[in-house]
DNA sequence: ACCCGTTTAAAACATTTGTTTCATTTCCGC
DNA sequence: GCGGAAATGAAACAAATGTTTTAAACGGGT
C-alpha cells in the first residue's frame, strides 16, 4: 500500500474514498491527503477526477481475477458445479477483509452505474453470468427458452446479492447477533444451493411452462 | 404536484431529484427550479438541505400506505398467500410510472442507508417482513428454527429486489428487447413464485437439515 | 386604511470543489 | 557534472453550492 510510487498510492487511495463515499462525495483533496500526494498530483496523473474514478473501477475487476474455475474436474455433477459457483459468489458478498474496496466499488456501480458500468458488465459480471448460464442448462429441461433460463439465473444471483447489498436492513430486521450468523459462507451458500436446486430440478417445460402472456 | 403551495411543491420536487439523483449530487438549486420556488425556500421551510430530505423519506413511506392484504380471504392457502406477496412486491419493483419517486428514494436508501434507515426499517419494511415469515411459517416444517425461516424469506425476496436493484445490469447482460419483457410483473411473480415454491416444498428438517457447522 | 406576522424574491456571502499555474525539485541519459 | 524532461508542491482561480441577509409583497385582523 505506501508504495514510493505516487500514481500508484494515488489509486490506491481514490479506491478506497469512492468506494466508501461514491463518486460525488469523494473529494480529491480526502484522496490526495490519503496517499500522502499533492492536490495537482490527480490532475497531473489521470487528468481529473472522472478518468481516475474510471481508472479505479477499470483496476477494482482486473485485480479481482480468478474467475472461477471454467475447467471443472471431469465428471462434476450440475449440483456441484452449482453449489460452487454459489460458494464463490457468497464469499465474495460476505467478505469483509480490508483493503477490499474492489468489490465495494463494483457493488456502487452496480447499483447506480456510470458509464464505468458498461465495460464492467463485459469484461466481468458477463463472463460470470455465462458460466451461470451453462450451469443452469446442464440441469434444466433441454427444451427450455434462453429467457426462461436467465429468469433462473437471476433468481439464483438475486439471493446472492441480498446479503451484501442490503447487509443493514438484513442486520436491522432480524437482530444483530442472528445475522452475524448469516456472516457464514457455508451456511448460506448451502442453504441458497440447496433452495435453487429445488427451484430448479422441479421445472418441467411440459407439465409446467412458465407462464407466456 | 403544482399545488398552490409552495412547501409542499419543494417536497415533492426534492423527492424527485432526491430519488434520481442521490443526496449529494441533488442541488437545492435544481430543487426549487423545479418547484418554481426560490431558493431561498428550502432553508425558510425545512431549515437546511438535510433535513428537507428526511422530510422526504418520511412522506416516501408513509404514502407508500397499502401493507397488504392482512386479512386474507378464508381458505386462502399458503402458496396463494406466497403468490400475491411476491405479485405486490413485484409491482412495486417494476412500477415505473411517474411520480414513484417514493420508492426510487427507499430503495436508496436501502441500498446505502443514512439515518433515515432504522425509522424506516421499522415502520415499513419491518411489517412487510413480519408478513412473508408468517407465510413461510406456514409453508415450511413446523420444526424449523426462526432463523432458517429467515433464510428462506432472504431467499425470496432476494430473487425481487434484483428487478429493481439491478436493473442496468439485467439489461446489459440479456439484451435490451429481452429484459423489456422481463418487465412484466405477471411473468416475473409467477416464476419467482414457482421457483420459490419448490425451494420451499422441498424442505424437510429430518430428512435434509439445513448445515449447522 | 393601517399594521404586523408570514411568505417570497433577489442578491450577496462564505465555503468547498475541481482544476490550473508556475516555480521548484527530482531523476536519468549523456 | 549537466541539461532537460518529468514530477512535485504551494498558491491561486473559477465555478458551484448551501446558506444568509435584506427588502418587498401578501393577507388578515382591528
Amino acid at each position: 500500500m505506501n508504495t514510493d510510487d505516487p500514481k500508484a498510492r494515488l489509486l490506491e487511495s481514490a479506491g478506497e474514498v469512492f468506494a466508501e463515499k461514491g463518486f460525488e462525495a469523494a473529494t480529491v483533496r480526502d484522496i490526495c491527503q490519503r496517499a500522502e500526494a499533492n492536490v495537482a498530483a490527480v490532475n497531473y496523473h489521470f487528468g481529473d477526477k472522472q478518468q481516475l474514478y474510471i481508472e479505479c473501477v477499470k483496476q477494482a475487476h482486473c485485480a479481482q481475477g480468478e474467475p472461477i474455475e471454467i475447467d471443472w474436474p471431469a465428471g462434476t455433477t450440475g449440483e456441484d458445479k452449482l453449489r460452487m459457483f454459489v460458494g464463490q459468489m457468497m464469499s465474495d458478498m460476505l467478505n469483509d477483509e480490508r483493503p477490499t474496496w474492489h468489490l465495494a466499488l463494483m457493488m456502487r456501480e452496480m447499483a447506480q452505474p456510470t458509464q464505468a458500468c458498461e465495460e464492467l458488465v463485459k469484461s466481468f459480471i458477463g463472463p460470470k453470468f455465462a458460466i451461470l448460464h451453462g450451469i443452469l442448462r446442464e440441469l434444466l429441461p433441454n427444451e427450455l427458452s434462453d429467457e426462461s433460463v436467465h429468469l433462473h439465473a437471476f433468481s439464483v444471483v438475486g439471493q446472492c446479492l441480498l446479503y451484501r447489498f442490503h447487509r443493514p436492513i438484513g442486520q436491522l430486521l432480524v437482530g444483530e447477533e442472528q445475522f452475524q450468523r448469516f456472516h457464514n459462507v457455508e451456511l448460506v451458500a448451502e442453504h441458497i444451493t440447496r433452495f435453487s436446486l429445488r427451484g430448479i430440478c422441479g421445472v418441467s417445460s411440459v407439465t409446467a411452462p412458465e407462464p407466456t402472456l
